[in-house]
DNA sequence: ATGGCTGGTGAAACCAGA
């Protein structure tokens, strides 16, 4: 089954595009960042014309997540990281589909920095930190996929020197991921191919896909029982040379069915 | 260091994204 993430950069907008990219790679389920829409202007019939039923939690103008299921509904777990009532961002939204747990995520940018949308980015980090261990604890099958708006490292940046200082790739977000890592999840696009240059984001600004000057910055982290059924990971990259394309390029994993 | 795109909002010399 193939589990897909991808930030659309606004559902109105990307509609056609998404739909696009359904049709074409039919992912299992797939993780929607970035609506950019109110709960009640999310394209449900269009999505459920598509064969998609789906959950979701919007948010006027900014932020709001997904999750699709091809041929079914997935089964609400949660919204919203436990630890802070008074955080009302849509950026995490939670499923049970079949013997799966998928977490979709849209972590802050946390620009500029230092400074409080740092600061909140740090914050909600530890949250969701704490959400994983626990989620971690159920021993169960659970795959936590989004926008992270974090740069493991200096291969996932096409120039590490210029982003030292950015949100995205400072040392205290950089040290939250390995923390993740250490807990025992698992990196699955850097899993299946170390080494490699792979980059899910690209700027509109100065052709940067062209020059494919772009960000490792979507994440798939699998819980360590997924390891073995593991078979396949990478980036849709078609997508974001396509006509009005998002900023982001669909990520997948292809683990193998039960 | 910037913000030259883009989307959403609402009418901006706007905001946010990464």
């Amino acid at each position: 089954m193939r589990i897909a993430t991808f930030n659309v950069n606004g559902i109105t907008a990307r509609l056609p595009a998404l739909l696009a990219w359904l049709d074409q790679t039919k992912p299992d389920i797939a993780c929607l960042q970035e609506l950019k829409a109110p709960q009640e202007r999310f394209p449900k019939a269009a999505l459920e014309d598509a064969g998609y039923g789906a959950i979701w939690h919007g948010q006027s103008a900014w932020n709001g997540v997904a999750i699709l299921q091809r041929g079914g509904q997935p089964v609400e777990r949660r919204r919203g990281l436990p630890g802070d009532p008074a955080d009302l961002h849509s950026r995490y939204i939670e499923a049970q589909i079949g013997d799966l747990v998928i977490g979709g995520l849209y972590l802050p940018n946390g620009n500029p920095a230092p400074g409080p949308k740092y600061d909140y980015k740090l914050s909600w980090l530890k949250r969701f930190e704490g959400h994983a261990c626990d989620l971690m604890a159920e021993k169960r099958p659970v795959v936590l996929a989004g926008d992270y708006n974090i740069i493991p490292t200096d291969l996932d940046v096409y120039v590490p020197d210029r982003w030292r200082d950015d949100a995205l790739f400072r040392p205290e977000v950089r040290a939250a991921y390995e923390r993740l890592l250490g807990q025992g999840w698992i990196d699955a696009l850097r899993t299946m191919h170390p080494g490699e240059t792979i980059y899910t984001f690209w700027d509109y600004l100065r052709r940067r896909f062209e020059r494919n000057a772009g960000l490792r910055i979507d994440h798939l982290l699998l819980s360590p029982d997924l390891a073995p059924r593991l078979k396949a990971a990478d980036v849709d990259r078609f997508a974001r040379a396509g006509e009005r394309p998002s900023d982001h390029a669909p990520t997948w994993v292809e683990l193998e069915d039960r």
